[in-house]
DNA sequence: CTGAAAGCGCTTACAG
DNA sequence: CTGAAAGCGCTTACAG
C-alpha cells in the first residue's frame, strides 16, 4: 500500500503554511513568485494531488455532475450519454449515471441519494422531471439543465431540436418523392416531443384533398409501438404509401410491420423517422431520418449545467437546434409504380 | 434555501451525543433501546439524512463505483451498463460512468482522478486494461474486477462467457442447417473475445475436407470491419455459404456487405453472429446470434465488485457464462438451392 | 504576501 | 451502554 501525500506534507517540505498551498492550488489571493516555485517543486517531489472529497467537504463542490435519463440501453440515450461525458470530462467533471426507466420515483431517489454526495448538478434527460422536482432542486440549489423539456414555465436551461420544423421537413420530403397519402406515428402526447412533431405533421397536411385524422396513429416511442401502429393504418388504409414516423424506433418498428405483410417497406411504402440515431443505418432498407445532432445536444446541454454550476452563464434559455435529412433507402428507393 | 440537518442537530434533539447517533446510524457498538427510540425520532422529525462526502473523507467509503468501459454507444456496452446500474443501485451504491475509447492514457487518467475521489472500485469493461494498472490499483488497494479479460495471471475476478463452446455452437448450427463451406471473420486477436472465437471455430472446421486458412478473414469487432471483411472473403471464394462472425456488429456488416453484392443473406448464405445485442433484431433478415446473457453479466460483475469492497468475496475466479444460440431469419432462412 | 484558527460533517478508538 | 476528543484533508475568513 502507498503512502498518499496530504496538504500538510506539501507545508510542510515547501517551508509554509497549508493556507498557502491552498491559496496556490485553487489561485486564490497572492503568493509569492519564490514560495510559488517551492511548492510547485514540492507538489511535484511528493507526486501530490489534492483529495477531492476533502474538498469536497470544506468547500462544498465536488466536481461531479449527474445525468438522469431513461434507459442507457435506448440507443438514443447512449449515444447522448458519450457527449454528455466527452465534454464534462475534458471540464474536468465526473458524471454519475441513472437509469429513471421513467419513473419519478426512481428519479426522486436519485435526487435524495446525490443531494447527500453534493453532486454539482443535474442533466434530465428524463421525460418525467417535472415541477416538483424542479423546486425541489432550487430550494436545495443545486442546478440543473433539461433535454427537450421544460419543467415548469420558470426558467430553466433546455436543449431539443425544431421538432415542428423537423416534422414539417420530414413530410415535404416524403411529398417531393412522390407520396400521396401519407400517415403518421404519433409519440407519446405528454412529450414535447410527441406533441410538436404531431403539430408539424399536422400543419403540413391538414390542406391536403386526401388528409383524414384516421391517417394518425398512436405509438409509444418504441418499436413494438411502431409495428402495431402500422399494421393499423395498414389496415385502415391500405392505399397509405408513406409513414412518417415520429422518432426512428417507431419507424424501425414501421419498416418490420410491412415486410411482415409482405410490403415492400421503402418501394412500395416509404418511411422517413426522426431523431438519427446510429441504428437508422443497420435497417435495410437503410432508414431515412430527421437527424438531431444528438452529440451536439449532448455537448450543449452539459456545457451549459458546467456554466450554470461555475456561475457563468449569464441567463436561462431554450435551444432549439437545427434538424437535418438524412435521405436514405427507406425513401429514395420508393417507386409508386412498384404498387400499382 | 432550505437547512439541512447535520448529526449534531440529531444528537441535540435527542439528547446524546454525536458518537451515540453515529453508533446508531452505522450498528456498530451498542445503543439502548430506549435512546434508539429517541434518536429514531429525531432523525424523522429533522429529515436527517447523513452526509456522504463527510463519511467519505472520515471513513474512506463513499458508496461510488467506477464502470469504465470503451464506449457508451456501442450497444453492446450500453446493454451492459444498464445492468450494472440496477445492482449498484439496489446495494446503495452509485456508479460513475467513464468512456476509455481503449486508450490506456485515458483509463489511466479515470484512475488518477477517481482514486482523489476516494472511489470505492472499479469495474473494467476496456480491453486496454493491463498489468500496469492492476497493479496500480493494488498498491493503491481499490478492488477491480473484468469483464472478458484478465490483466495478469495473478487473482482478479474476470467475468465472461464461454466463448470456445459458444463458436463451435455457431459452426455448428450453420452445419446443421446444411451450410457446406463456412468462413470466419475474427476479432482482433490481442482481445481474448476474438482469440477464443477464432479457436472455437478452427475446433470444428479443422477437419471438415473444404476447409481452407482463405476462410478466414479479419475484423475489428465493427459493422464496417465486417463489411470489408466479408467483401473480401466473397471475392475469394464466392461458394461461400455461411459465415460465423466474431460478434454481432460484424455480422451486421455482413448481412450489409451481401445486400449490396445483390446476394441474399440468410437464404443463399447463412450469417451467425456472436454476442445477442438487442440490434440483432432489428436487421433484416433478423440475425442468428449466440447471445451471452448480457443483463446477467453486467449484474453478476458489479454484485462481484460490491463484495469485493464489502470483504464477503471468498476468493476471485472466472466466470465463464453458458451462451445461447438464438436461430433467426439469417440462418433459418438458408436454401442452398436459393443460389444453385 | 503569509500563517493560525475554525470549520466542513462525519467516524473511530478510548475512557468511563 | 455512552461521551469527549482527535482526526479525515481540505477551504475560508481574519489577522498580521
Amino acid at each position: 500500500m502507498i503512502v498518499i501525500a496530504t496538504i500538510r506534507d506539501v507545508a510542510k517540505l515547501a517551508g509554509v503554511s497549508v493556507s498557502t498551498v491552498s491559496r496556490y492550488l485553487n489561485k486564490s489571493g497572492y503568493v509569492n513568485v519564490e514560495t510559488e516555485r517551492s511548492i510547485k517543486a514540492a507538489i511535484e517531489k511528493l507526486d501530490y494531488a489534492p483529495n477531492q472529497v476533502a474538498r469536497g467537504l470544506a468547500g462544498k463542490k465536488t466536481n461531479t455532475i449527474a445525468l438522469i435519463l431513461p434507459d442507457i440501453s435506448n440507443l438514443f440515450f447512449s449515444d447522448l450519454a458519450r457527449a454528455v461525458e466527452d465534454v464534462a470530462a475534458t471540464y474536468g467533471y465526473t458524471v454519475i449515471l441513472g437509469n429513471s426507466d421513467d419513473r419519478a420515483d426512481k428519479e426522486k431517489r436519485y435526487i435524495e441519494t446525490l443531494k447527500k454526495k453534493y453532486i454539482d448538478g443535474f442533466i434530465f434527460a428524463s421525460q418525467t422531471f417535472g415541477p416538483e422536482e424542479a423546486e425541489m432542486l432550487t430550494k436545495l440549489g443545486i442546478p440543473f439543465v433539461c433535454l427537450d423539456r421544460a419543467p415548469s414555465e420558470e426558467n430553466a436551461s433546455v436543449v431539443r431540436t425544431k421538432n415542428i420544423e423537423g416534422a414539417s421537413m420530414a413530410v415535404q420530403h416524403l411529398l417531393d418523392i412522390g407520396c400521396r397519402k401519407i400517415a403518421h406515428i404519433y409519440g407519446p402526447q405528454h412529450l414535447i416531443t410527441g406533441r410538436d412533431r404531431l403539430i408539424g405533421y399536422e400543419k403540413s397536411v391538414h390542406a391536403m384533398e386526401w388528409f383524414t385524422p384516421s391517417l394518425l396513429e398512436e405509438g409509444d416511442f418504441r418499436i413494438r409501438g411502431g409495428i402495431s401502429a402500422t399494421e393499423r393504418l395498414m389496415q385502415r388504409h391500405p392505399d397509405i404509401d408513406g409513414i412518417f414516423a415520429g422518432n426512428d424506433l417507431m419507424a424501425i418498428g414501421a419498416l418490420k410491420a410491412l415486410s411482415r405483410m409482405g410490403i415492400k417497406a421503402g418501394e412500395e411504402v416509404a418511411i422517413c423517422g426522426y431523431d438519427g440515431i446510429q441504428t437508422a443505418e443497420i435497417t435495410s432498407p437503410e432508414l431515412t431520418t430527421i437527424a438531431q445532432p444528438l452529440y451536439e445536444m449532448g455537448a450543449l446541454i452539459s456545457r451549459l449545467l458546467i456554466k450554470k454550476i461555475e456561475g457563468t452563464l449569464e441567463k436561462d434559455l431554450t435551444y432549439e437546434l437545427d434538424v437535418k435529412l438524412l435521405a436514405r433507402g427507406s425513401t429514395l428507393d420508393f417507386s409508386p409504380r412498384a404498387k400499382a
